[in-house]
DNA sequence: TGACCTCTCAGTCAATATGTCTTAGCATTG
DNA sequence: CAATGCTAAGACATATTGACTGAGAGGTCA
């Protein structure tokens, strides 16, 4: 049974996580950013993380000055959406619907959370009332 | 950065599958279902991913009689409960509330999940109080 | 009892992923 | 030109993971 790789790893999280946080940076500001430190080996480790993640496309570098420029293509809500597909995926022979009940259920939801829910909910009935269709038995 | 390892593998998971479709199982017969060969080989091979599950406790080994029996001690809800939360935690600092809009946003999501998901809202709300009928108008 | 069979158990093993690091070379600037 | 800082390419150690081997326990049946 084949592995199947980790689409983004811990450490290439990490980076992602300061070009989300800060925008645009060179590798020297990443790297200040995750090693106060900031060994040469430091470096060059963020450097081979940038490699990796825009080989995975979701980093893009500019290479216009001499030194180049990252910014990240991908948000943290699509990285969630990924996951999320994952676990739907494997889990749950590619349906949502567990995901949906388990969430709903869980006991960890704040009432902020509820709410938040509700709202979502609410928002999602409005455009739909327009145009309610076939969907409806 | 130290590596965070996978709690549940996809060849443990699919041991699991097997056992939660099947309920209760011997070795052999978990290694029937997944590999119809059936070598000495591929029975040792489940058998040490059963060793592993068992040490992460998500599979219980009754030695009640010379040949072992298996059960799984996690459903698939849970684990999809644990899949999430690792994904709130590593990518939103441990609130839901992303995964929530995510999910509710999601374009994947089929009329029937939304149709879901709006009865399980409607389920939540019963037994708290019962608010004014503001969605059905 | 003894041959036979199946199972458990305790390793080994190869491939890979991943985070880290080294080295060489190029470019820019004073 | 020399110095400095950057990029590029790849080596490396370790851990994970799926697969495998062999020894031995214990039961069954002639």
């Amino acid at each position: 049974m084949a592995r199947t790789p980790q689409d983004i790893t811990d450490a290439e999280l990490a980076v992602l996580q300061v070009l989300w946080e800060h925008g645009p940076l060179s590798i020297r500001r990443i790297t200040d950013e995750l090693y106060p430190e900031g060994t040469q080996a430091q470096y060059a480790t963020v450097q081979k993380l940038l490699d990796r993640l825009e080989a995975k496309e979701c980093v893009r570098r500019d290479r216009a000055t001499s030194v180049h420029v990252f910014e990240a293509t991908i948000d943290r809500d699509e990285l969630v959406g990924r996951r999320l597909q994952a676990v739907a995926e494997k889990l749950c022979g590619g349906s949502w619907t567990p995901l949906l009940t388990h969430l709903v259920h869980n006991r960890k939801l704040s009432p902020h959370d509820r709410q938040t829910l509700r709202q979502l909910i609410e928002d999602l009935e409005k455009p739909r009332k327009e145009r309610r269709g076939k969907e409806q038995s």
